[in-house]
DNA sequence: CCGGTATTTAAATGGGTATTAAAATAGGTT
DNA sequence: AACCTATTTTAATACCCATTTAAATACCGG
């Protein structure tokens, strides 16, 4: 089995009413915002090393944790933060994870050219002038995977763990199975 | 039957005699008039929500109204900011109604593609890759019609309100009878 | 050798593109 | 002479761009 390293989590969740984006930009030290560059406010904690994205609407993005849970610390202290400058919030909703970027290594070098085909050009995209590494779209788990000629490999796209497990062992099976892995 | 909101209408007049762009540009505060980029003058009012285009000529076109009485409001606003100013101009003539632009909706979601073909390829244009919506230009009333996946459509080009009314009703009908609509 | 390019994914939200009709008029191109 | 451009307004909606994060790696310039 393959060590699986999850590597950013991208989640989103709602603090519940409109908020003050000017007021917050001052209220937090080290807030970005920059209105006629990007709607939302950017926020960035040092533990968990995390980016948060604010939005007039309310709705919040949070990007950079390497679990579930540091997603759900990262939101608190930022909205604990908010609520301490004195600005409302009312109760946070549920949060969804919309992302997870994980990698992991299938333990030796493949040939890309051989894969790109032996895959079928339907789901593989691989122009080693343009990016080094093959794309291979899978439908289910439905996420993205880049395959390196190392035998390294970076799935994105997945929304749970399970994801990016099942996805490594399709690729790996199938690799095998075509003679172009071990 | 259908709700209908206008949205803009579009008419022109005239206000008798030449009229001197420059004078009125200085006279009018907010008016904008750069006769290189085009020769109408440019004057907005807040109430109605107005653009009102004054021509050397002294023809007028008044847009963004959402009736033809806010026409004539406008029209009759801005006669008598020019007089105020010293400006003389006759009498205004009849306003003609040149454009009346609606929505209305279907209340169901419609395909596209589906219509595209049933309606047949001389009326009818749609390139989803360009624009989202369907254009289907019908001969009587004389109006073009945007229609929407959403169910949702615009309606252009008629001079009346009984066109709008007319042209919705026609396609419910035509998207009924082919069973695409319902 | 370091930083930047390239790629993929996802959410949030503004702004922009695209289309349609119509009038007015001054300029340019066939 | 007949077009075309310029401008104003307005709705509908799908797409683009902007930003943030992270990994993998080949190539670029300084």
């Amino acid at each position: 089995m393959a060590v699986i390293k999850i590597e950013n989590v991208v989640a989103s969740t709602s603090l519940g009413g409109e908020l003050d984006l000017q007021a917050i930009a001052l209220a937090l030290d080290g807030a970005e915002y920059e209105p006629e560059q990007f709607p939302g406010l950017i926020y960035r904690l040092k533990e968990p090393k995390t980016a948060t994205l604010l939005f007039r609407s309310g709705k919040v993005v949070c990007t950079g944790a390497k679990s579930l849970e540091q997603v759900k610390t990262a939101i608190s202290k930022v909205a604990k933060q908010i609520e301490a400058a004195g600005i409302v919030i009312k109760g946070e909703p549920k949060i969804e994870v919309q992302n997870i970027v994980a990698s992991s290594d299938l333990g030796a070098k493949i040939n890309l050219n051989a894969i790109a085909i032996s895959l079928g050009l339907e789901k593989v995209e691989y122009e080693p002038e343009q990016f080094p590494g093959l794309v291979y779209r899978l439908d289910v788990p439905k996420v993205v995977v880049l395959l390196f000629g190392s035998g390294k490999l970076v799935c994105t796209g997945a929304r749970k763990p399970e994801d990016v497990e099942a996805a490594v062992d399709k690729i790996t099976e199938e690799l095998k199975a075509a003679g172009l892995l071990k």
